[in-house]
Formats: structure tokens, sequence, C-alpha cells
DNA sequence: TGCTCATATGAATAAATCTTCAGATGAGAG
DNA sequence: CTCTCATCTGAAGATTTATTCATATGAGCA
């Protein structure tokens, strides 16, 4: 965890120097693994994809990614606590839309290259 | 689970349907489920940033990330098992890159916005 | 051959995460 | 004001995931 604390054993240490130097902040760096975290479930991911066309409700939401209206509640709650989504009620209905366009791009170019590329099945030892 | 099953107390079903439509298969949301998944640890982040400008061996990216090298090995391992680096094995040193342009895309965005944008904290509730 | 170093691995503990269930809240209808 | 409906919430159990420690592998060197 020590920034400067294991600087033994290194081979190339004016790379390791630069690298470091570039390195965004701890901070900035955690921020962006939330965000990915909140994108690696298939649930959210699916509640994300439907919204990127525009509003829906929760049981719609519910519907469409095929889980449960609790378990749809709970996800679209994360979500918004980051502020990826925002709600609107309408009546006793809550209508979600997506809020974040830097997440909307990421859904863009993730979605651009699942529908272009080979699934990359796991679990395959890679050499060279 | 069923992809027909909740269809009752569907308020809109003609947007469902649609949505529905437009959904990519599960086969392919989850593949990018499982690569926003290895960029939302903060230790597999920070190697996968250190790569980006170009390969360093295990002890160097340990100390560059600030590691156990033992973790770093781990996490390098779990990344190569999913084709996102590639090692090169130079005598008894390994050399990793960056082996997955795709993520590399999807990186330089991350990064790129984390840089312009205010750190978003989490766990305040959003309302409108 | 035997030693050392860089990396890899397995197993175990520790920690975070998802799902479900039961019930709470709050709006509209009668 | 009471009932129902859509959504929200908390807590518990089940599953995943990360980190550490100990040890294995395998290359280079003496």
């Amino acid at each position: 965890m020590a920034i400067d604390g294991c600087s033994v054993k290194v081979v190339d240490a004016d790379r390791v120097t630069a690298v470091r130097e570039r390195m965004p902040a701890t901070e900035d760096l955690t921020d962006t693994a939330d965000v990915f975290g909140l994108l690696s479930d298939l649930n959210r991911l699916r509640l994300l994809v439907a919204l990127l066309d525009g509003e829906l409700c929760v049981c719609d939401l519910a519907a469409v990614t095929g889980q449960s209206e609790s378990a749809a509640s709970h996800a679209l709650r994360l979500l918004r606590a980051h502020r990826i989504v925002a709600a609107r009620r309408s009546g006793r209905m809550s209508y979600y839309r997506l809020a974040d366009p830097h997440v909307r791009m990421l859904l863009d170019l993730a979605l651009a290259h699942t529908e272009h590329t080979e699934a990359i099945h796991p679990e395959r030892e890679g050499n060279a």
C-alpha cells in the first residue's frame, strides 16, 4: 500500500519512476474502478442498456431485465447513489433514466465491440 | 431469470417488447460485464494503466502498483486468462503487455473523464 | 549439481457482493 | 380513512472475490 515502500528489487528504475508519475491519483482510480464495478453485474448492465433508449418505470425495467422488482429496485438504488441513473416520480411510479453521459459512452463503446468481437471465453492460459 | 416470465404488471408493453428486442444476447452482455469486472479492482486497474505505456516485468509492476509480487502475479494471471494482457518470457523474467485494444480504448475513455470530472462520491441519494 | 532469484500457484482466511424475503412507505381510488 | 398498488428498504443467507502465506517451478550462475 505504501507508495514508496517496495522499491527494492526493481529492474528498470527509470521506467518505474516515470510510470508512477503518470499514474493518476488513487482517488481518481478508485472512482473509475467503482464505475466499472457498477457495470460489471449482468443485471445492472441490462438495466443500463435498457435505459439507453429512454426512461422506463421500475416494473418495466424488471420485466425487460428479467429480475424481480425488488432486485431491480436494489440495483437502481445503487446506480442512483452513484448518480449513474436518476429517478423521476409520477404518482406512485418511478421513472428512471441514464444520468451520466460518461457511462453512456462507456456502454456505447463496450456494446459496439461485443457486437463485432468474438466472445472471449475465460480460464484459458495465454502464453507467448 | 425467465425471458418471458414476469410479463405481468407491465406498464408500457410496447416499449418493453421493443427494448427487449434491442437487448444484446445474454452471452455478449455477460462477456461485457466480465470485462468491466476485471477493470473494477483498484490494483488490476493500476496494472493496466501502468501497461498503457508499454511492457513491464512483474516485479516492476508490483513496485509501480504498490502490491506484493504474489498479488500482482495473481492479478496478471487473471487478466491473462481473459486475454487482456499477454506475457513474454525472457530468461527468468516475464514481461507483460496490454493485449486487448478494446480494453485499451475503455481505459483511455475512462481515464480521460476522470481527469476532467469531479469525483462522484457515493452513498448520497439522488432525487428529482 | 546445487544455489539463488523471478515468477507462478494452491489453499485458506477475510471481505465484499448478490438475492431473497418480509415488511415499510406513500400515492391514488373508493 | 381504508384498501390497493408501485416502489423502497433492511436484514439474512448464499455465493464470489481478494489477499496472504507457503511452497513449487524453472532459468541462470557457480
